[in-house]
RNA sequence: GCCGAUGUGGCUCAGUGGUAGAGCACUCGAUUCGUAAUCGAGCGGUCGCGGGUUCAAAUCCCGCCAUCGGCUCCA
């Protein structure tokens, strides 16, 4: 039994292998991290500890909370439990015998979870360093909340959880240099905030050190990116306590992007047979109540306001508008489908605890539209959204998408015919489109079936933006109707879609994915020029004044600071290009020009440095 | 909304009960400069807001607001 309690050798770890080894191994630290938990804090009740995408957590109930001091003791006793290296041992139990032994413990979550497991299977129950192949000998040099010897009367280094597994053997077997404590946060038991609030620590743990280093330069990485960061350093937006949390000042800078974003999107919506809309951002309650937001979005909405004795409601969506604005005038089944887009900015009530960033926020501008068609128009007009969304999103650098089908939930709204149809009309145009998709079974909205559109970002992470949805309750709650070929009134079927999503939240995104180093087209100052002293002035002027005729966003660096200065300050800010202006260069009539991309590129007319930014920004492109 | 943490000049951050600090930014002066920081001076803060304790509060206590990490929810 001695080897049992020696140090971990190199070979008890196994190198990278199979994920399922992964996922027992991160479930093992979570037991490892509650074992040194309640070792520490013995009054701490267990409840729940699974495996996640990058490690572990382990929900606790205890009076105190984890202080990040704390995080350390839990994590050097838990190197401790790994090095002790004691036996993982599987244990099949009478359901009545360790439901006393849980009541005598004294662990609520853990006989709840008990309970809830069904009869007749089977009961398992995992140990850490089952006493009885522990002996006093054993223990380690080093006192450790592990030497037997140290423990008082009654205690013995043993601990259990109720666990379905699998786990690993030995708690040797975790490298203690590919773990780490992260964070401690507050989490509901069972996910519902009715019931009482946990601690919930979050670790991550790998099978080496270097998978370990590796995760955290990603997170380190996705800090670098961070939206709100560079945001700030770049001077693009701000959100302002005075004005309230989730509301977004756009700066100069910012807005002259989201121009851009603005004006790309108009002339594709155009292009690909839309037409546009301008609706109001109230409207009187009655439509809301009309719409049925009122009855079941109302948590999401703003309060009312009342003008002149009416209720008026500051909008959350502007698919209503979009409906009235059809229903306007009698509509022929000639004139379908009918596609209306609009930038609209609307705004929803967020608890003040989610909001984040341009992520998550209280007002926003959805890159919405609307298409109303004929039953037999669904599927090529899916497939028509489908194809504008690929444009789009590869024209902003998103080439790779996972896509989700949603079908009918259990609680909705329409015929079986109807929601088949639909349904069907989805899943051939993903079909046509050749693209792959998961379908989620009864994932969609209670009014229709929908596709979500996730993008990969250039490390790697996931994130919704688009989401197509047919709508059967709109429709039918307004009463929409069109005249058919045989004169009779038909309901039209209405197909609600957006592509970035919310405009901040794509900004966003787009700050990150480009860590805030856009290509040329998206730039907000695409060149500047640096005066190497003021000689140079009327000229760098000058050639500013001739570009921006043609364009494109340059400016002159006005500081009066030196050039290597200048070029430090430009870089800071990320621009793209910067033109070195001194004697040499106005005499010869040249631009001296450093790129960020391509470095020093010596000197170029200016015909030529228009020529290459027009060639950059032709393919989305840097110079 | 809930749990925890944080909140000090425009920005990044020192300052744990005794006269509010630094760097950057900004302004002014000198320098007119060749590819990532020229030198000097100056301006600038009721220390998130409101209350309380104390002779004395950025510092201790209470409430609120915002931000951050999560939960729940979601574009």
């Amino acid at each position: 039994m001695v080897s049992q309690l020696s140090r971990p050798s190199s070979s008890d770890r196994a190198t990278p292998s199979d994920p399922q080894r992964l996922q027992r191994l991160r479930h093992t630290c979570a037991h490892v991290l509650a074992m040194a938990v309640q070792r520490l804090f013995p009054e701490t009740h267990v409840t729940i500890g699974p495996w996640t995408e990058t490690g572990f957590y382990y929900d606790f109930d205890r009076a105190d909370p984890f202080t990040p001091d704390d995080l350390g003791r839990i994590e050097a006793a838990m190197g401790q439990i790994i090095g002790a290296n004691l036996p993982i041992i599987r244990e099949t139990v009478d359901r009545d015998e360790l439901r006393s032994e849980i009541v005598q413990m004294n662990e609520p979550y853990k006989l709840e979870i008990l309970d809830g497991i069904p009869l007749g299977e089977p009961i398992t129950r995992y140990y850490i360093g089952c006493p009885d192949l522990i002996s006093p000998s054993n223990a380690d040099d080093e006192p450790s909340l592990f030497d037997v010897s140290a423990l008082k009367a009654g205690e013995s280094t043993c601990w259990w959880d109720l666990c379905a597994g699998p786990h690993l053997n030995r708690t040797g077997e975790i490298d203690p240099e590919a773990f780490a404590l992260e964070s401690v946060a507050g989490a509901y038991w069972r996910g519902d905030e009715t019931k009482p609030q946990l601690q919930r620590i979050y670790g991550t743990a790998w099978e080496t050190p270097e998978q370990l280093e590796a995760y955290l330069q990603q997170k380190e990485e996705a800090k670098r990116r961070d939206h709100r960061k560079l945001g700030q350093e770049l001077d693009l937006f701000s959100i302002q306590e005075e004005a309230g949390g989730g509301l977004v000042f756009w700066h100069p800078k910012g807005a002259r992007m989201r121009l851009l974003i603005e004006d790309y999107w108009r002339t594709a919506h155009l292009a690909t047979g839309y037409d546009l809309l301008y609706t109001p951002h109230i409207a009187n309650l009655d439509l809301w109540k009309t719409s049925g937001h009122f009855e079941f979005y109302r948590e999401n909405m703003f309060d009312q306001m009342e003008i002149e004795a009416q209720q008026y409601q500051l909008r959350p969506m502007n698919c209503p508008f979009h409906v009235l604005t059809y229903q306007n005038k009698l509509h022929s089944y000639r004139e379908l489908p009918l596609r209306w887009a609009e930038l609209g900015t609307v705004y929803r009530y967020e608890r003040s605890g989610v909001l984040h960033g341009l992520m998550r926020v209280r007002g926003f501008t959805q890159d919405d539209a609307h298409v109303f068609c004929l039953p037999e128009q669904v599927s090529d007009e899916i497939l028509a959204v489908l194809n504008l969304t690929e444009q789009i999103l590869s024209d902003f650098g998103f080439a790779e998408y996972e896509v989700n089908l949603s079908t009918r939930p259990a609680k909705s709204v329409g015929t079986d015919a109807i929601w088949e149809l639909a349904t069907d009309a989805l899943r051939q145009a993903l079909d046509t489109k050749g693209w792959a998709y998961v379908t989620d079974e009864g994932g969609g909205a209670f009014y229709g079936p929908k596709i979500d559109i996730k993008i990969r970002d250039a490390i790697g992470r996931l994130w919704q933006c688009s989401t197509i949805q047919v709508d059967f309750n709109l429709p039918e709650r307004f009463d929409m109707e069109y005249v058919a070929v045989d004169g009779s009134r038909q309901r039209p079927i209405m197909i609600h879609r957006a592509i970035f999503g919310s405009l901040e939240r794509f900004f966003g995104i787009l700050v990150e994915n480009y860590a805030g180093d856009f290509p040329l087209w998206l730039a907000p100052v695409q060149l500047r020029l640096l005066p190497v002293s003021d000689g140079q002035r009327d000229y760098a002027n000058g050639v500013a004044q001739t570009l921006k005729q043609q364009g494109y966003r340059v400016e002159v660096d006005t500081s009066g600071d030196r050039l290597g200065k200048q070029i430090r300050t430009a870089e800071l800010e990320k621009i793209p290009i910067v033109a070195v202006v001194g004697k040499r260069e106005v005499e010869q009539q040249t631009l001296s020009v450093r790129t960020r991309q391509s470095g020093d590129l010596g000197a170029l007319t200016v015909a030529e440095v228009q020529g290459r930014m027009a060639a950059a920004i032709a393919d989305r492109g840097r110079v």
